[in-house]
DNA sequence: ATGAAAGCGCTAACAT
DNA sequence: ATGTTAGCGCTTTCAT
């Protein structure tokens, strides 16, 4: 079917080639000092006549520096999701790391020994970005069988202890999401509702905290799939309501839902209806009308996870990783109420 | 900082336990035959109980069966890009493969030595999703050096070969976007303008030469950006103009940047201006208004090429893998000229 | 059906 | 500054 793939060139032929021994060659690709200059240029001129690349799997094996990191997630293409992994592999392309990605189905019941086998092998590197039930268990077996090497960004359904800024990246959505839910208030409505994606505990959490502070009963939270499709069907009966004038809703994508659902059901936004999202994905800046959501950076908590997973493997201190906090962004699809 | 990790349980260990060979124990974790079943059933037992997992390093340089795809991408989060790994994804989740996520940078020129530098050894199976002239650059280099491992998605930029068919795995986008264009076309537009994303030329050809067919000279091509962004200020000029009637888009995210412009305007769509995407993105059915596409299957593509991949390596004919033919779905974002 | 020996390509520890 | 010797954990031989 195709041609003979040669046998690839190995240390050995290196050493050879450049008449010094193997150890050698080792040297000169490991960056060691005790190397003369005339023998590291000799070996490297070697190393290009021959093509030669390490074997990784080799280098594992004994025992040297790993430089890979296994990303653990159970949906690459969620907004959220996929920005965090694009914040990981912008920073470990930086620092020469390779990316494993092992993708967890989130209907499934993982065991233990599931879990650590997705590892290449016990102890490697883990980043699992966990957004539900399936990855924060993930989080939870890593975190106590191999702390050392395993950092998470998210962490729902988590009372998380006081300590756990060593090991877990995240956002502070609850009290953002408490911050929309008074601005809402303060523009005059009455209540705000939520439309909530599966898992992402604290943004409820922080819509519930905001009414209770206002004393105002939490109205019953409405529950959607993660797809704009399944949103749309959620709020039909929300949008029908015209006691509903504002619905906070878990994620962009649902928001986008709503407002179609809005639009189908002849309710105009904001007049009738006001509606905030959760991401600042690219569209809500260019969504007719343009949505008013909060912007949350995934892509620095994806950075922020690979820097600290690299300052618990190599120690050192590099500085410390930071990203923006969440900030609602008011656009046009929020404001006072009954304007019709 | 953390407990201390204990040593990993190898083989050895398994061994002991079971009151077998070594050997033994790989044969029974490598589901061979030739091993009692009492034998098989103690094995087990001992794995089982000390938590054994290979380590797929040691496997690997053994020369066992990798069971590992490395996916060169330049970025994960588009759309395409995303749902086609997704597709990857699945597909060799079910087959118990393990994924390497290997991106490019598309602003980089990268050598021979590099790209064959993002598998972890020599010969390597590896998936290319292609969609710019890095990636094609890296699928030839692959194509030319290991041919049996290797399999591509898209590749743009590409005389296609008569013989490709058993390693790249794509999306007649050329003959829907001549499609797609013939429509507009013969609802009465003068016209069809093309706002094009960097690469996927192949979109761009087919509303060329639907153009050319209909006797058509063929306007300037705008220029756009990957993000909403970019081809909303691409479009600004376009939708400017009232000549202009009729837009095909790149994908469905120029498409909403087109719509949004159209909107700060003052240009009803489908009245004044029709538009036209690429995707069907999750988005597109529930955009206000709907939005007129093209379903492009990047998921069964991804799954296809997995599968591909899989036959190469193995021999063996799995059955043929399927995905859905690029089909053009009218929403509401096009229709007749001069409707005002 | 099972075991023993050899070696994959590399790095670590100990030479010199 | 460089070379030599042992493995890392596993899968191939090739025995038995």
């Amino acid at each position: 079917m195709s041609a003979a793939e040669p046998k690839p060139v190995s240390i050995f032929d290196v050493a050879k080639l450049a008449g010094v021994s193997h150890q050698t060659v080792s040297r000169v690709i490991n960056d060691a000092p005790m190397v003369a200059d005339a023998t590291r240029a000799k070996v490297k001129a070697a190393i290009a006549e021959l093509g030669y690349r390490p074997n990784r799997s080799a280098r594992a094996l004994a025992g040297g520096a790993v430089r890979s990191v296994t990303v653990l997630t159970t949906d690459t293409s969620l907004y959220g999701t996929a920005e965090t992994l694009r914040g990981i592999e912008d920073a470990a392309r930086a620092a020469g790391f390779t990316i494993l990605v092992s993708v967890l189905d989130p209907d499934q019941d993982y065991t233990e020994a599931d879990v650590l086998g997705r590892l290449p092998h016990d102890g490697a590197p883990a980043i699992v970005i966990a957004h539900d039930e399936t990855t924060t268990g993930a989080m939870q077996v890593l975190q106590r069988k191999q702390a050392g090497a395993t950092v998470a960004t998210g962490g729902e359904h988590l009372d998380i202890e006081q300590h756990a800024d060593d090991w877990l990246v995240s956002l502070d959505d609850r009290t953002v999401a408490a911050r929309a839910t008074r601005y809402l208030l303060s523009m005059g409505h009455a209540t705000v509702h939520y439309l909530a994606i599966p898992s992402k505990a604290n943004r409820q959490a922080g819509w519930a905290e905001a009414l209770a502070d206002a004393g105002i009963e939490a109205p019953e939270v409405v529950h959607s799939g993660w797809t704009v499709g399944s949103a749309y069907e959620a709020a039909l009966e929300l949008v029908a309501d015209p006691e509903v004038t504002a619905i906070l809703c878990g994620n962009d994508d649902l928001a986008f839902g709503v407002l179609y659902a809005a639009h189908r059901a002849d309710r105009s936004v904001p007049g009738d209806l006001s509606v905030i999202g959760f991401d600042d994905s690219p569209l809500a800046a260019y969504h007719v009308p343009p949505l008013t959501t909060v912007d949350l950076d995934f892509r620095g908590v994806g950075r922020g996870a690979f820097e600290l997973l690299r300052q618990k493997l190599e120690g050192g201190s590099h500085p410390r990783p930071t990203w923006r906090s969440p900030e609602l962004i008011v656009r046009e699809t929020s404001g006072p109420p009954g304007r019709r």
